[in-house]
DNA sequence: GATGAATGAGTATTCATTCAT
DNA sequence: TATGAATGAATACTCATTCAT
């Protein structure tokens, strides 16, 4: 790959794209998937139908694209590092959860299309699966890091906090009233003082 | 067809209903609710579309009653009563949740059908905001009984573990590996023991 | 099978099919099979797209429906019995081709669509089949009645000579000039005498 | 690429050209006319679709191209001379029927694509007129070689000759189990006997 | 209550063809 | 000559729902 940076002419192809999976994302979350034709997205993208299918060979790979991309933006690993907490980290995760609600409407969405589609949900599982190997490593540092109970298991923790996130986003659609965020997060700090080493009850 | 039993008239409805929520249930579990259609479900019911719309308005009402089916089958409030302990009633839930595959899936399906058919949520929510408030009574109960740390946030456990739950049906549906379920149980049970009064760390 | 015989509603079914057969008949010959919709079918029946395939489940399987009935309705096996000739039969089926014109333009449709669609080669070569093995039969009754030589192939026969009325069709399609009818005949003719014992020259 | 031979510019566009005729031969015979796309040539050529239509009109005119190699490369006119023979000459073409397959199916596709587009009838009526009227001369000197019965009329015995050619390749489009090739040349041989001068009987 | 033929709007997708680069 | 992204019209087919019987 050799420079091509200081080029004025940006991919057109890639831009054309970032502004479909945009488009997609916006009308997936507000109609719904099945509630959104291919031609609408095509209407409100000013593209026709046909260049949509030269980028995504489906409908379905568009929604692909939108979730992956929803995750990627919306879903930072916690910095490890000197003094890093786990409470910290899980903290920040449960305080800006309300940002991520497009995110997790798209995870519904996704995750019913890969229930029948099998490439929606190969692309599905491997970028999640991507993602909580990154928090695997990273919450393991802190658990080193902090002097947690090494008997403590983080896989299971990083899937349960990841799992009650993307339940919340079921829940949500559903149109359940959620508590309080701030109830959320003493009950989550409360939780995890039960990995801390020391006199455990019961 | 002569005999028919002797009783007066058992609400022949009533069975047909049971029958058409039950082949509605595995269908739309094992193909997805957008891939059944009615008259899939008519063929395999030996009904006609015709008298399927004499029980239920809307497709979405089958799918919404299906849903609610699988709750209340699967979904049983722990007992609360002398001596119970809020590790057991949790700890009875998260060993039996490989069980609940098919309810979590429909749940998959019934958020994303939410998501655009209000009907579909009005009964959704309703169903689930019974149970929780069944749940959020007994644990109370729990909580006084066992002397738990009064600060506690019961409600917000009850949604934290049950959003776990339809999250773990997400991620199944996108088909994540899943960590080992004895590995969530004691992860779960290490967090809870963080609900108990005592010397907190942090 | 009860008598429903004098019932005056004709099974409505079967002759909306009947109708749809011929339609497809007219549009399939004079615009190409592939030229023609399946909504411009629609609208010359009257009925709407749904409709048609509540009839047939393709619009190959009308195709095949329309093939099959001009060769039902086109192609009658000559009767044989005391005194029946070859030479009559055969020349019947010559002296009356230019009236197939159709059957035979649908045959190229169908043999070009067969070579794509499974469906569709089953089902023509079915009735292909069965319509040469009832000439087989005719013609060997023919062949023993007029005392022909034992060893002329009938099957053979039969074979060619359809062969060379499905090629007219071929070279209808492309418009290539055909002979006068009656040269035809006269060389059919003057070929079949080779069948005859006989000194035969070479 | 330096070399290129020593040829003062060897046509390249005859070359591409060959090389796409070929490939059209293959893909149509292989999967039909109307199941390959101009794309899927592009892609097997190694060429663009742009560069496709530098070289021919339309997809049809690909096809006409095709249609006509096929005919040009397989069906050689016999050669008359001292001594030539009918039934050798005939003969010959029954034998060797079997390398044919493809140029049959061809005009299958073709025969079809005629009947809607009047380039394609223009383009591949004339390529079979001519094939035709080389026969025919080819014939009629046999004719009088061999002093055939000067009554026999050699333009309609090459029609219907060909046209039976043609019409197997119907029938193999169709999937008509065909008689075994040597009852065929057999029976062929038969007729043939009648167009010598004799006593013919009926 | 049941039937199932008909509705008809709607869908995803394809593809020959063009044209600015 | 070549490229290949974009066009845009067209297509076969589906399906929830209705309603006359």
């Amino acid at each position: 790959m050799p420079e091509q940076a200081t080029e004025p002419t940006v991919d057109r192809g890639a831009s054309t794209r970032a502004a479909l999976v945009q488009t997609a994302t916006e009308m997936f979350v507000d109609a719904g998937y099945g509630a959104v034709s291919v031609r609408d997205l095509a209407r409100r993208t000013g593209l026709t139908t046909g260049a949509i299918y030269g980028h995504y060979r489906n409908k379905a790979g568009l929604l692909a694209a939108a979730v992956n991309d929803r995750i990627e933006a919306e879903l930072e690993a916690p910095a490890a590092g000197k003094g890093a907490k786990l409470v910290d980290a899980i903290g920040r995760q449960w305080r800006t959860y309300r940002r991520r609600t497009s995110m997790r409407a798209l995870l519904v969405e996704g995750a019913a299309a890969a229930r029948v589609d099998a490439d929606v949900r190969r692309e599905l599982s491997a970028t999640l699966t991507a993602k909580l190997d990154d928090w695997r490593a990273v919450y393991r540092e802190i658990q080193a890091e902090e002097q947690l109970d090494p008997d403590a298991d983080m896989e299971a923790l990083v899937f349960l906090l990841f799992a009650a996130e993307l339940g919340v986003g079921v829940l949500e659609s559903i149109g359940v009233d959620l508590p309080k965020p701030s109830a959320w997060e003493r009950t989550v700090e409360r939780l995890l003082g039960g990995l801390y080493p020391g006199k455990r009850q019961r």
